[in-house]
RNA sequence: CGGGAUGUAGCGUAGUCCGGUCAUCGCGCCUGGUUUGGGACCAGGAGGUCGCAAGUUCGAAUCUUGCCAUCCCGACCA
């Protein structure tokens, strides 16, 4: 038997950890600080994927593709968004390795290969897409430019978890140009919105909708909105971003467009982007001791079916069985597998799929033949029931409703019982240390503040909730006057 | 980039102080058999440049020096 995983109470990183490689979602690998997502993980990002992708093209988005490396000059260009980055790019410098004269075997940069121009990896797309853009917009019949594209990107990050925060990761980047200010804001509240029903719907993530305040904005972005999802340890993730750029990059690039009246204008930009982070708010939200938890949704496998039996003969009964309900299952649109394999007993199938977070499993035996029953277990609750097969499909189709509703359900009531509104910087402070969660308090505005309270407390403001009722109240720290709660929280 | 630690089979490890049948054990893997309703058992077997490179020595996983990598704690961050 496996070791037994830490539990999350002892040890949260560890136990997430644990989750991701024994749930065989990813691995480190032998480039520092880069993950290798292996299928089975890679295959609940595809599901993620798809959602996101059918949904950026309900919105009118379509999908392109901008190159890897930015020309320093061009990233240089705007000048907060390469300040901004500039301390976790990777640098392309020479392009041609050579056998290294001292050292048989081993090869270096040849020196006479090196660039006039050094490429930047990029760590975002904005410099290339919008010097892209200049040529493609010169009249506002050419607005609104609605495009995303799914790529890798690169930032150089001193400490790196699996998936949370790695060195390289896969993410999707939209990029929008429009003809006026209130177009641009109407798309980054759009996108905002999108990410928002993806993570409730699809991921059964609840997350808190908001404004970044000017400290934790994108660099290079007049407003930067986001959604915060709250982890099981009861620190916050960002789960996504849509930022209003103003007309900075349309500045930066020089991109004007010339309007109904014939007056040459400035562009107005948006970028918003989620990562394979999602991956790891998906783990940190819903999985238990025994393993992932999956969303129905969002599972590569929503159904597994385990055979319980003594002879090849008795096999061969229940493989017929279980063919017929498979077929069924899978007209209804539901992926199962069964697994039939020898290698195994039941007991250690039941705990492997419980570990790779399978929403539903059924287990078949001579039993269940006799009765016309199946044993149907929920991961979620770890129920089980023994049913009968008449109307098994339906049962189960509505049991994957369930699961998809109850484990949202579950995290919403986490996240409430875990938010709390404080009024004094003391019990601010304790509260932090004691529960963790999230924190209501009212806040001065000023950035010294804040900088303040991170430093003492290392709880950020997530955001500023678009839903936040004005009341008047006095920052925790200074006392000066406050007409709303903010969201603080320690944050990932 | 500062502080600490660690590199031994696919994974996890013992041995390192005190150099000499020391390459240990568990999981996993292979073969055969018995098993199968919550991580089975027995028997046999395969698998190693002891992170890399120099050095000391009759002899190095063990001592010395250099390098590389990873992890933890900080600073930085989606």
């Amino acid at each position: 038997m496996a070791n037994a995983i830490p539990s999350r109470s002892e040890n949260y990183s560890e136990w997430y950890n644990e989750i991701v490689k024994r749930a065989d979602l990813a691995e480190n690998s032998a480039v520092r600080g880069c993950m290798v997502i292996k299928p089975y993980g890679y295959s609940i990002w595809e599901k993620m994927q798809r959602a996101l992708d059918d949904m950026f093209k309900e919105t009118g988005h379509t999908n392109a593709y901008f190159p890897l490396f930015v020309p320093k000059s061009l990233f240089e260009a705007e000048e907060k968004n390469a300040e901004g980055f500039a301390k976790e790019c990777a640098v392309v410098t020479h392009y041609r390795l050579k056998a290294d004269p001292n050292k048989p075997g081993k090869l270096i940069a040849d020196p006479d290969s090196k660039l006039e121009e050094e490429l930047i990896v990029r760590p975002t797309s904005e410099a290339v897409i919008w010097n892209t853009y200049k040529n493609w917009i010169q009249s506002y019949r050419n607005l609104p430019i609605l495009i995303n594209q799914w790529a890798n990107v690169v930032r150089w990050e001193m400490r790196t978890r699996l998936f949370l925060r790695t060195a390289e990761f896969l993410w999707q980047e939209g990029h929008t140009a429009h003809a006026t200010s209130d177009e641009a804001m109407a798309e980054t509240r759009q996108m905002l919105e999108v990410y928002a029903r993806f993570a409730e719907e699809w991921m059964g993530v609840p997350v808190i909708k908001g404004y970044k305040t000017p400290n934790e904005r994108f660099a290079g972005a007049e407003e930067t909105l986001c959604i915060e999802a709250m982890m099981q340890d009861g620190k916050a993730l960002q789960a996504g971003t849509s930022h209003f750029l103003g007309q900075n990059f349309a500045k930066a690039f020089d991109v004007k467009f010339q309007s109904k009246a014939g007056v040459l204008e400035y562009v107005w930009g948006t970028s918003w982007g989620v990562s394979t982070r999602l991956m790891g708010a998906l783990v940190m939200a819903h999985s238990d001791d025994a393993g992932l938890i999956l969303p129905p949704k969002l599972a590569p496998i929503q159904v597994v079916i385990v055979p319980i039996y003594r002879s090849d003969e008795q096999l061969a009964q229940i493989s017929d069985k279980v063919k017929e309900i498979m077929s069924e299952l899978r007209k209804k649109g539901i992926s199962v597998k069964f697994d039939d394999s020898d290698a195994n007993k039941p007991g250690w199938k039941f705990a492997e799929y419980e570990l790779r977070g399978v929403p539903v499993r059924l287990a078949m035996g001579a039993r269940d033949l006799e009765n016309g029953t199946v044993e149907v277990a929920r991961r979620d609750t770890k129920e089980k029931n023994t049913v009968a097969l008449e109307g098994i499909v339906a049962y189960i189709e509505e049991l994957l409703t369930e699961i998809q509703q109850n484990i949202y359900k579950r995290a919403l009531a986490f996240r409430e019982s875990n938010t709390y509104k404080v009024d004094d910087y003391e019990e601010f402070k304790r509260m932090l240390d004691a529960k963790g969660g999230f924190i209501l308090a009212h806040w001065d505005g000023t950035s010294e503040t804040e900088e303040k309270i991170k430093e003492e407390t290392k709880a950020t403001i997530r955001c500023i909730p678009f839903d936040a009722p004005h009341e008047e109240g006095k920052c925790i720290l200074t006392g000066k006057p406050s007409s709303q709660r903010v969201l603080f929280a320690r944050a990932y």
